[in-house]
DNA sequence: CGCGCAGTTGATCTTCGTCAAAATGTGTGG
DNA sequence: CCACACATTTTGACGAAGATCAACTGCGCG
C-alpha cells in the first residue's frame, strides 16, 4: 500500500513498472476502484488541493517499482516548469471526463454493461499478450469493486459472457474473445 | 442551452449571474446533472482536452449573464498567465476529488443518503435567504437526476423527509431544518 | 364544462445484494 | 499417499430497494 486514504499527502509517485489500484473506502468492507495505474502512469496526485489529505488510497498489485516526488520540490518544480504544469492541468482534465462518464454509466447502466465497459477500458489500457489475454490479473473482487458490483454478481455475469462465447478465461487471465458484442452490451439503450 | 453534449469546443464561459446546470446525458431520456454552476463559475471547461467536443451539455435554469471566451484566447492566456494556469489545474484537481467522491456515494449509498448530500451540498453552495431557503430553486426531475434517481423516487424521499420535519418546502424554495439529521443520513453505513 | 398537464400516490416487477450452503481447491502433518 | 482443516469458488434461494407503469388529484384555461 503506497498511501491510505485520509493520510496526509507529502509528495507524489510516478510509476516505473507495475500495476497499481486506486480506491476509495466506504465503511470496512465496500469500495470502489477509482482507476488504474500502469508503468509510466502518475499516482498521489489526487491530493494536490486545498485539503492536504489524500482522498483516496493506492495499492500495489504487484511488485512496482515507484518513484517518489517530495511534494515540495514538485510544487517548487510546477511553478518552473510550465510545460509541465500544462501538461498535469491537461491530465487533470482528461481524468475528469472520463470519471464523470463512469459516474453516469454507474448511474444508469446495467451491471452486465458496465462490466463490459471495464473489459474493454482494461482492455485498452493494458493491451493483450500473444495469446490474447489482457494483460493484467485482476481477482473477481476488484473487478467487482471496479464496477460497482459484489463479487458474486461479477461472477455471474462473467459466467454468462463465458457461455456466450464472448470472453474466456485462463487461470487469472481473461480474453476477449469478441469486442463487438462487448461493445452492443455497453451501448445498449445509450 | 449554452451547448450540448457533442458539439464542438469554441470557448469557454464565466457566469456574471443566474445558475447553470451541467450535465450528461444517456439515451434521450435520462440524464445526469454533473455539477451546478452560480454567478463566478467557470462552465465548458470539461471540454478542454485532446477531444475538443464537449463531453457535456450546460442549460440555463434561469435567465444568466455570461462572459463568453474565445478558446484560442484563452488558451493563449493560459500560455501567458501561469497563475491562471495554476488556479485553473487545481480547480480541475478539486473537481476530479468531488466527482469521484459522488461516483463512490452514487454506488454505495442507498438514495435517501445521496439526497442529504445532495441537499446539503447545494446548501453550502447557494446559502440560504432571511427566511431560510436555500437560494435556488430546483425542480424534483432535477433533484432526480442529480442524485442519480427517477422523479418518483426523489419525491417520495423528499416527501419522508418532510415528515420527519427535517426539510420543508414553500413554492419551489427548500429550506433544510435539520442538517444534523441530514448529516447522519449522509454518513450512514460509512 | 371538458381538456390537458404537473404533482402525487399506489401497485407491481426487476435487478441486484445478501446470506448460506455446496463444491472445489490447497496446504499440512502424519 | 491419505486425512483433515481451511480457504476460495460456485451455485441457489430469498428479500429489499428502487424503477416502471398506471391511475388519480387538483388546477388553470380555453
Amino acid at each position: 500500500m503506497l498511501f491510505r486514504e485520509g493520510e496526509p499527502v507529502n509528495g507524489i509517485y510516478f510509476v516505473n513498472a507495475g500495476k497499481v489500484k486506486v480506491h476509495k473506502h466506504w465503511g470496512e468492507e465496500k469500495e470502489l476502484i477509482v482507476r488504474f495505474a500502469k508503468e509510466g502512469d502518475i499516482v498521489g496526485h489526487r491530493g494536490v488541493g486545498s485539503e492536504m489529505v489524500y482522498p483516496v488510497s493506492a495499492t500495489a498489485l504487484e511488485t512496482v517499482d515507484l518513484c517518489f516526488i517530495d511534494l515540495a520540490f514538485f510544487q517548487a518544480t510546477l511553478k518552473v516548469n510550465h510545460e509541465l504544469l500544462h501538461a498535469l492541468m491537461m491530465f487533470y482534465a482528461s481524468e475528469l471526463q472520463e470519471s464523470e462518464k463512469n459516474m453516469r454509466n454507474l448511474v444508469h447502466m446495467p451491471v452486465k454493461g458496465r462490466i463490459a465497459h471495464a473489459l474493454l477500458a482494461l482492455l485498452k489500457k493494458f493491451g493483450t499478450n500473444e495469446e490474447g489475454y489482457i494483460n493484467m490479473t485482476l481477482s473477481r473482487q476488484d473487478l467487482a469493486s471496479y464496477t460497482g458490483t459484489t463479487y458474486e454478481t461479477a461472477f455471474r455475469i462473467m459466467s454468462e459472457l463465458i457461455q456466450e462465447d464472448i470472453i474466456a478465461i485462463s487461470g487469472k487471465y481473461i480474453a476477449v474473445k469478441d469486442p463487438a458484442r462487448l461493445e452492443i452490451l455497453e451501448a445498449e439503450a445509450g
